[in-house]
DNA sequence: GATCTATGTAGAT
DNA sequence: TCTACCTAGATCG
């Protein structure tokens, strides 16, 4: 259930892990056995995150023939990369760890080729939203639909302040469409909003730019943190509860956060009960003393 | 043991 | 706006 930092993450993970070795390839639920099979044995070559969407390559130079019809993939031939396109979805885990027994529903699993005990690593997906393979033409296409990634140095904000700048929908509506912003999930969102005391229903032709150039800079800050440490944490010192005189809190995803998940417990700013209300399926939470609706609005 | 929830998205209505 | 999908852990009775 990650947001983009956690892919970003796992795009390291899995590069270190494996990158520049030949790698077992299986799916142990059986769901992805005919693909598994078309890259088993190859060379993993390098794993790439861009927003919540995870590219591993393989190098399929070495791989023998294929058979016809068994993936859009092998029609390229032998020789050419091979990209397992991985999305995660809401539920799905992809986990790197020492080799173990299979526990549970793993679609996908990774493995050294030298898996003898006390060696190597296993690399364990379940529940994907997304888990096929891909050309690289492919590949292209599901990044160029995509917006811009805070955690990426070719990120263009403009892109987003222009789909932003044009748009009618609220801005917390607008930095959750991968279109805009590409790994923003729920949690970076909501904190970022409040963060800059924005009201979440603010319409994004509303936006002011400056605001904008604020926002993304936060986003690109904060997801670094993010990318740095596999938690969320958002809130700045002088509003720790320690600092505020208030015990400490434990949040169930593991970080200090303003309004995530927080609903009707006080502002860790103004002490008013935290809001929630569902915007797009999702649930969005926000603090209505500190993030006014007269906030941000063009002048 | 049943039910609920979740850091997401696509497709139908 | 709704429903479906994928899985596991938390919560309920």
């Amino acid at each position: 259930m990650p947001e983009g930092h956690l892919i970003h993450r796992l795009a390291e993970s899995l590069t270190d892990a494996f990158a520049g070795h030949p790698v077992r390839v299986t799916s142990p639920q059986g769901r992805f056995a005919a693909s598994a099979a078309l890259i088993d044995g190859s060379v993993l070559t390098g794993a790439e995150a861009w927003g919540k969407h995870l590219f591993i390559t393989f190098d399929a130079g070495q791989l023998p023939d294929v058979p016809a019809g068994a993936g859009q993939a092998a029609s390229e031939g032998v020789g050419a990369p091979c990209i397992l396109h991985v999305h995660l979805g809401l539920i799905g885990r992809f986990q790197v760890a020492e080799p173990h027994p299979v526990v549970g529903q793993v679609r996908v699993r990774i493995a050294d080729s030298d898996t003898r005990a006390g060696t190597g690593h296993v690399a364990d997906l379940r529940g994907p939203q997304t888990c096929r393979l891909l050309t690289v033409e492919e590949k292209a296409q599901v990044i160029d639909a995509l917006g811009a990634d805070p955690l990426r140095a070719d990120a263009d904000p403009e892109v987003a302040w222009r789909r932003i700048h044009a748009s009618s929908r609220s801005i917390a509506s607008l930095l959750m469409d991968q279109r805009v912003t590409a790994g923003v999930g729920d949690i970076y969102r909501c904190e970022v909003l409040f963060r800059h005391h924005l009201n979440p229903l603010l319409e994004g032709r509303n936006l002011r730019r400056d605001v904008w150039n604020e926002l993304w800079a936060d986003l690109r800050v904060l997801m670094a943190a993010g990318f740095e440490t596999g938690r969320i944490d958002t809130v700045r010192p002088e509003h720790m509860p320690e600092a505020m005189g208030r015990p400490p809190r434990v949040d169930r995803h593991g970080g200090e956060v303003y309004v995530y998940r927080r609903a009707g417990d006080p502002c860790l700013v103004c002490g008013r009960p935290v809001s929630m209300t569902t915007l797009d399926g999702r649930n969005l939470y926000w603090c209505t003393h500190c993030q006014p609706r007269r906030r941000g609005r063009a002048s």
